[in-house]
DNA sequence: TATGAATGAGGATTCATTCAT
DNA sequence: CATGAATGAATCCTCATTCAT
């Protein structure tokens, strides 16, 4: 039955299609949300007929998969070389330029951002992140292996996992919330939490937590 | 359109019949995801049929609307004792003791908080977890105001948002991710980090952090 | 997904609703074919809202399956009778019986028959209709083996499938050809050329044909 | 709409296409029924692009018109010939040339009869195939009346249809049927039938079945 | 109040057909 | 002539909601 799984667009008009129906489907769903994106909403918005739509996605769940592949590529294409870069600072100037960067990619998507996160678990999409999150993980387990050769892999693990999980949610949180915190205070304050957990965390520093 | 506000339910056994409604919304929400709790499928989960659902609920949002009310209740009846006991508490046992309860509250309900995160901004449901987090909110920037007495007001809005936010974000990442970390190991991690922020966190210690 | 597998109609009045729309659907189908028979077009001729369709069959070609059922179910009504009376009668006799008995099931539903032969293969209607054929041809088998008990089972049922072809085919195609031949004389014709097979195909007779 | 009414074509490349798309419809069509057998799977089928098939058939009606067209000329090719033939023949040796002839032009083409069967009445295809049988009708009548030169032309038609009835459609039936009777014995059965068909039916035989 | 049959607007998707290149 | 991208009316089907009993 259905034999059209994402045709490759050949011709350059297609190709601008194919873009116009990704950034169509992005606008309405972050202005309007995952229920008011029908087919022939976002159809409309990038001035196509609908049946163009299905040209080049299966499905309304390829597209949206499609809107997030965007969003996925374009936050990588911002954060691993400042993931790179920070690699070859210290631990805390590292930090601060992960920090902005993640912050600045989230500033240009939050309202889409909202939308994609609202989605089911399971699917595709959240592979992508999950892809996504790895390689962001990778990145964070090599340094602090670096910085902190005293650390088993199980503790490397968990320290690990909270760095990512602070260095994507903070910032995530922060362009959704839109608290009335300038941006420089915020990112001091996430920078510290960070730092600190770099540095300190661990068999050791718990013990000093706990006393 | 939507005209009947929510009849309050009277007699015992219509109460009993919005407890076994709201009941199999949160099943079928929980187990199958947002999309696939149609009206019907609930109605039929609850065992009533669909026009009685129309009986209790003014249409479906208000009855998904419900369902964020019960969690968000069930919430607060673990968390607010918790904030009023921390207040009696250190401010290092006070963090552990809310911590540990906002875990307890999302755990039972990992997979709803799921469903339930996937909402627009703007609806109700993003007014009731709002009112919740500005309950918290008051709690914390009560203790965090008389824990650090040289704090401005806005510098303590600042430290308080993030101290929340932490609070709220951690343990939910945690139980929708399941990281391989144990419980206890989390926990310490998540008090260090918020203990450090509630304790550091400030024009001063910025300062320290920056050197 | 799907999870109406033509629900049971509990009431009085939805047992109407399912008769009106198979009824509205052999309607639709018999005028103007399988193309515009439409579940849009059978739901307005039965003066029922789409949606209703789809309470009691699962899709299309569940609708269109129970029209088949419908059909194959009234001519067994008529033939079954005839065969069994024909068990009881001479060859001829019996022979007449069910001619004349096919020929009257056919004609009543001659445009319908159209419709419905025109379907492809393979589906769950090609099954129906060939029930009522295996049945058809239970029947036929046994009154030949009786008849012609010199005949091995291979030319039995070489001999049957024939008959059973003759019987079905002929009056088939005498209702949709509608030729200039009063019925009278098509019968007596059909009867013939069934009683001759019946009583001479074989071994010895085809001898007799080649000579 | 459909306007222009299938260009002749004039070039030699133009006749091979023209063959590629009618060959492709008729391996779709056969191999997948009427209902996948889309314009689009079809050019995809023939290797040219949809527009193509639109510059040789003037719609989709058109195209399977032709698929017909061809089925007929092939079929006439086989049958005619044949029927020349048998009209030096003696009756029985007639009927064997003309029930070969037949099932040879049938078993080639089966699947794609059935797909083609498929059509309502009153459409331009009924019409071919209507005209395919006037021709055989023709014939048949033609050495009817030669040899049974007592019967009147009322009786001629009847005993016309039955035998052009029984020389197609007994073919057709075990062709689409394909029932475990080796060829030649069901050749030796049909021609049984046609032949004491051909040589008794009329007044007197009539008497004679019925005493 | 409860039931469940009925509703119908609206959504996803298809496909015969057109048309710019 | 050929291409293949684009079209959009039409189709099947869903599901929140209503209403007669």
């Amino acid at each position: 039955m259905a034999e059209n799984p994402r045709r490759q667009p050949q011709q350059e008009r297609s190709r601008q299609t194919v873009e116009r129906i990704i950034t169509a489907a992005a606008r309405v769903l972050e202005r309007e949300g995952d229920r008011a994106a029908t087919t022939n909403r976002i159809a409309a918005e990038a001035g196509v007929s609908p049946g163009s739509l299905y040209q080049y996605f299966a499905d309304r769940d390829d597209l949206l998969l499609a809107v997030t592949e965007r969003v996925v590529t374009e936050f990588e294409a911002r954060v691993v070389p400042a993931l790179r870069a920070a690699a070859r600072e210290d631990v805390v100037t590292g930090i601060v330029t992960v920090v902005g960067a993640t912050l600045d990619a989230m500033e240009e998507r939050a309202p889409l951002l909202r939308a994609l996160t609202a989605r089911v678990p399971g699917d595709r999409q959240e592979e992508l992140l999950r892809a996504l999150r790895a390689r962001v993980t990778d990145f964070v387990y090599a340094s602090t292996a670096r910085n902190r050769p005293e650390l088993s892999p199980v503790e490397l693990e968990r320290v690990t996992w909270m760095l990512v999980e602070l260095a994507q949610t903070l910032p995530l949180r922060y362009v959704l919330d839109r608290p009335p915190i300038p941006r420089d205070e915020f990112v001091r304050d996430a920078v510290r939490l960070l730092a600190t957990h770099a540095i300190e965390a661990g068999p050791r520093a718990d013990d000093g937590a706990q006393a």
